[in-house]
DNA sequence: ATGGTGGCACCGCCA
């Protein structure tokens, strides 16, 4: 059963639901992973996405920050919502596809938005970084504490926050001590996938020799020309489920949609 | 070499 899953940091649910559907009418994705959201649960657009295809939305939303969010066009079997570092961020979310949704073993879907750190990569003096660190920890820890069984057939994908080979960005030496690409984050990325056996499966579609960017800054006069930007987002397969993916988009031409997020979506297709 | 943009809340904070 073809199944395709796309993860977007989406910078304001509210304010970009068109686009979203303009993602789900060009592309239709199965499942659509949204971070950034910013919006408590409340209001979410979740008519608009029904409209065009989604009438399953798992949400986990909080007001003007942060927020996650799944939306399906077929049925979950569960939901839940991971706390991380006691902050009450919306920052996880995960559903389980099964029977209903026209698979024969279920399918677990994490979607994360890791925090993304603040600019002064020191966590002595700079309280986001530290956070930053400490919920990559919590993560790996929890990871440990809930391993995947052998052949659970899981993915996690969104904002990581986090460029880890020296082609996820445009320049390794420049943004060595940038937050995002520090050696310490790097590692910290690290630990949680081997603590949970992910499969990146972006890098098995592209190259990991090539530069490989899905988030170029606002700040720059012209995103395209300039180039300068990085692999934020991600999607990692469990070792059973990483067989199964048959294709990999990454939506560069997104960032220049009208009114775009910093972020560009990026679709996986299973044979699941 | 620095500052550049964008969203939301509510005129600062976060990215």
């Amino acid at each position: 059963m073809p199944l395709s899953i796309a993860t977007w940091n989406i910078n304001s649910v509210r304010l970009r639901i068109e686009l979203v559907a303009k993602l789900a009418r060009e592309h239709q994705p199965d499942v659509i992973c949204l971070q950034e959201t910013k919006t408590p649960d409340d209001r979410f657009p979740l008519k608009d996405a029904a409209k065009f295809g989604y009438p399953h939305a798992a949400i986990h939303g909080q007001k003007g920050y942060h927020g996650v969010a799944i939306l399906s066009k077929r049925p979950f079997e569960s939901v839940s919502r991971q706390g991380f570092c006691d902050m009450g961020d919306a920052r996880h979310i995960s559903a389980v596809l099964g029977r209903e949704a026209g698979l024969d073993a279920p399918l677990t879907i994490h979607n994360f938005y890791i925090p993304a750190g603040g600019d002064i990569p020191d966590p002595a003096v700079n309280e986001k970084f530290r956070h930053k660190l400490a919920f990559l920890d919590e993560a790996t820890a929890w990871e440990a504490l809930h391993p995947l069984a052998p052949g659970a057939r899981s993915i996690l994908v969104g904002d990581l926050n986090i460029a880890p080979l020296e082609t996820d960005v445009w320049s390794h030496k420049q943004l060595l001590d940038v937050v995002s690409h520090t050696p310490i984050e790097v590692e910290k990325l690290g630990a949680l996938q081997a603590a949970g056996g992910w499969v990146d499966v972006m890098r098995n579609f592209i190259p990991p020799q090539d530069k490989l960017f899905t988030w170029w800054s606002y700040r720059a006069a012209d995103w395209a020309a300039s180039n300068r930007g990085r692999r934020l987002d991600h999607v990692w397969a469990s070792p059973a489920l990483a067989p199964a993916a048959t294709g990999l988009t990454v939506l560069r031409e997104a960032r220049g949609w009208e009114r775009p997020s910093d972020h560009v979506p990026v679709i996986v297709s299973l044979d699941a």
